[in-house]
DNA sequence: CTTGGAATGTCAACAAGACTGACATAAACT
DNA sequence: AGTTTATGTCAGTCTTGTTGACATTCCAAG
């Protein structure tokens, strides 16, 4: 089961045609590859998350605070797939640095409505203008039809259940 | 320069052809794709690890031992990019478990040159093969071209300097 | 040949951000 | 009304990143 090559029914010469991309070898380069694409990928935001004394939890929560305004704590640990300990220290600070408020619930007053103040906005900005610089840069780079190979591979990466929280965030109909 | 469709010289309907991945709500999916996708990449492991008393970090430490026996401290340190002093910590567990084997270098007596011990190999073998079963199942899902495409767009978007360690990986000729 | 600097790796202390456990408050359901 | 459930907060621990101080080894200049 572990090698295709010894299992599959075909025998090598059809294989070389149409499996190569699944040998182990191919395997294995495509999860280094994803290694160190992810710190491509962050090492911007963390640069200048720094400089303001924060992390890379703290991206996240602008992040999907943005993209989703008045959001409760419950949804965004849905999201993030953290506790909510861990969250409320981000969001605890992320408050008393003035990036984020917190309101109280009419209908429900035991939840906390999140939104970005104009100083969050301001940050998350700068944040994503960075992140999508270097992707702008890779997509243009290898053209549309790679993209779309890269985003069925991802969503096809995604567990199931992080499907559902990533389709509900683009219900526009993509 | 934020927005690519204010400030492109093409008109509307010749970009909606061809850029249309490109616009900041297509750069924000493949963000969020990559965010998704990446802990459903490590999800697998992390299951493994954590009966093991491991983390992610000793995970790294012997995939790349493994894929580079005899290699020194320093060597690792390049392509994991982190302080010697944390993979230090890493290394100090797993040598002390049995897992991994620490010579003093002969021709250098300050390096000392790592390798995988049997049990070592074990372990590695049962987190790559949970790894290479999600990788793989993604990329059966989706096709050679899909998977070409993932490459692309991944190698176009790792550190210039994190090529180098990535292509150094891979010098059989991919 | 010695000596001073550079390279390699180790040990200690600290910070960020995960985690579990205990708790306060509000809602919901008998 | 009273118990149970849901939401969020506070406190403490663990992993893993960081910087600083240090021992050993190598190498090159005098």
């Amino acid at each position: 089961m572990e090698n295709p090559s010894l299992s599959h029914p075909l025998g090598h010469r059809a294989m070389g045609e149409t499996l190569l991309y699944l040998t182990d070898d191919q395997l294995r380069q495509g999860i280094e590859a994803m290694f160190f694409a992810y710190r491509g990928f962050t090492a911007d935001p963390d640069r200048i998350l720094e400089l303001h004394g924060y992390g890379r939890a703290h991206h996240r929560a602008l992040h999907f605070i943005n993209g989703a305004p008045g959001t409760n704590v419950n949804n965004l640990l849905q999201i993030l797939g953290v506790t909510k300990q861990s969250l409320n220290r981000v969001l605890r600070k992320l408050i008393a640095d003035g990036l984020v408020t917190s309101q109280v619930g009419q209908r429900d007053k035991r939840e906390r409505h999140l939104a970005l103040t104009e100083t969050g906005h301001a940050l998350e900005k700068k944040l994503s203008d960075a992140q999508r610089r270097r992707m702008r840069s890779a997509f243009r780079q290898v053209g549309p039809e790679a993209v779309a190979g890269f985003r069925k591979v991802l969503e096809a990466m995604m567990d199931p259940d992080m499907m559902t929280a990533y389709s509900q965030l683009r219900e526009d109909g993509t």
